[in-house]
DNA sequence: TTGTAAGCGTTATCAA
DNA sequence: TTGATAACGCTTACAA
């Protein structure tokens, strides 16, 4: 026993009118009479009438839904840009189709986004190999990758500029006086990893100073931290160490701080990346840098908009977000 | 040029078959020949069709989505409920419609979602009014709460145990030997806060201890350290405090240890709540209650299946997932 | 086992 | 300005 909800029909009847009537009264930029849409709306309250967007997505063509695919919801720098992602198409009346996974069953959450026939997609992923960014394209419908872009796919993107945060961090770190100076950079070394650290040795570069240490390690906790154990059992151990984000900066900061008793900030510099929740709720406050998310999402929701409405639809553009560098009690 | 993908009715054509084949061949539980399900298959590869779900939804009067309303997903608790939630209904082939807003914004979520046919509806929120219990249930469709209740509401919810969180705390603390015990309860007394609350009071007074203090701090850092300080400044200042959630928790640990120069966990114990990453990147591991966020979506998602089945339809309920302790560094 | 045809609730086109 | 009517793409009795 289904007790369905009153469809436009039930509201007509009601009101004395047609169907193609009730349809106007709840469709902007359609004209109907004072009169004609009073009694409409009347009948519709008294009989607790809701479009049925189902219908009109299959009637429309387009379901004013868009995709979003999202891995590790467990970093709180993606789930605060999942956040801001939702306030952005929220707020232009765009719904979500969430889907949680990686990168290895992306091509199944992909036919499922499809076959839901979302309008467009948006993709804030760390880890896209560009095989899928041809199931992207071949999908036909608009995609916009959010903080990671693919050189070679052909796909859309808006990011943080990361090569300028590494710049930024640099130029920080050099006039606090640090001057052995380590990186330790992302999960296998992705797009943003790569350019945070090239910023940061060109950064460093200008004053004449090198980037003396880098590696890579999981941003799992115990590979950050013995990553920072092998740079600081060298023989010159380092000043200061960016690490590409917060949550690595707090490994690292607690093997120099409780393994190697260093002093932070003056006897070791610390800097993390995406001014998380992470940065403002250790003990130290750490120094991070903000990648403006609701910039970010801002943006990329606008560019997949434009998508949408076909402007824009072809080019492929990407889209770098100033970051801006946080201060806190781990550097100079 | 708006490029369409292909209908039932193109693959039937190539097939050589009827619309109805097609449909049969891609509905499980269907009967089909096998040579002209190969046929379909065959026809359907070949155009790159792919069953269009919003007319299915149409068809079947039922969308196939549940409708989730989260707020705050800046909080790592609520973000790794969303992870663990969306899991769980994908497992089951259920798509999510994702809505992000505080409760004032509420009602308008709820219209939207209902609009969009959502065959059930997902709450995971800490902040509910039993106003809005009321719109829920007149929306007809089934709707779980998801770690919160509504005593009066007549929704059904899946939540933690927060009474025997308490208690466990308790034991715990006083297993180790504290035996001045301080409450920093959450924003506004929640419910949860108030049945973690419940639950430590009565577990100290099994041992013929009181609680000697409490108060009730947004869970901002700021009021959380200020509530702090007051306790630290008391006559009797506790030697052991249990925090709401872990944020508070190291907001508390941080005015004991920088400003009062208690050492943890011998001079002071901090306990914190939800496992969540904060737990575990700061200086010291914090000692927490692990909620088990897997069992309660899995739980949730599960009543929430029934219901749309028909199943527990009517019934309200009340499940509570066992919490677990976790020993951490903040503790003796 | 397969095909026919009638919905599902809208929107859009075209007359009136 | 309004109303009939044909899509939209699929499922599902019912008939063959």
């Amino acid at each position: 026993m289904k007790k369905r909800g009153p469809a436009s029909i039930d509201v007509a009847k009601l009101a004395g009118v047609s169907r193609s009537a009730v349809s106007r009264t709840f469709t902007p930029n359609t004209y109907v009479s004072p009169e004609t849409r009073a009694k409409v709306l009347a009948a519709a309250e008294m009989l607790g009438y809701r479009p049925n967007a189902i219908a009109r997505s299959l009637s429309k063509q387009s379901s004013g839904l868009v995709g979003v695919i999202c891995s590790d919801l467990t970093n709180p720098f993606y789930a605060e840009l999942l956040e801001r992602l939702s306030m952005a198409l929220q707020k232009r009346g765009i719904g979500i189709l969430l889907l949680v996974g990686d990168a290895s069953r992306m091509d199944d959450l992909l036919e499922r986004m499809l076959s839901y026939q979302v309008d467009g997609i948006l993709l804030p992923a760390s880890k896209l190999t560009s095989k899928l960014a041809v199931s992207l394209n071949a999908s036909g419908r608009p995609v916009v990758l959010v903080n990671h872009q693919l050189l070679d796919g052909g796909v859309s993107s808006v990011g943080g500029d990361n090569y300028a945060g590494g710049v930024v961090v640099a130029e920080m770190l050099v006039a606090a006086g640090y001057r052995r100076i380590g990186y330790i950079s992302g999960p296998e070394d992705t797009s943003s990893a790569l350019d945070r650290g090239r910023g940061l040795q060109d950064g460093l570069a200008r004053h004449g100073l090198p980037l003396l240490m880098r590696a890579s390690g999981e941003d799992s906790r115990d590979v950050t931290m013995a990553v920072m154990r092998q740079f600081m059992n060298r023989a010159e151990p380092p000043d200061a160490v960016f690490c590409a984000n917060d949550l690595m900066a707090l490994a690292a900061m607690e093997v120099a701080e409780l393994e190697f008793w260093r002093d932070v900030p003056d006897g070791m510099g610390i800097v993390g990346y995406d001014n998380t929740l992470l940065a403002r709720s250790g003990l130290h406050q750490l120094t991070t840098v903000d990648q403006n998310l609701d910039e970010m999402a801002e943006q990329a929701v606008a560019m997949l908009v434009e998508k949408l409405a076909g402007t824009r639809a072809e080019t492929v553009e990407h889209v770098k977000i100033a970051p801006r560098l946080v201060p806190g009690a781990t550097t100079r």
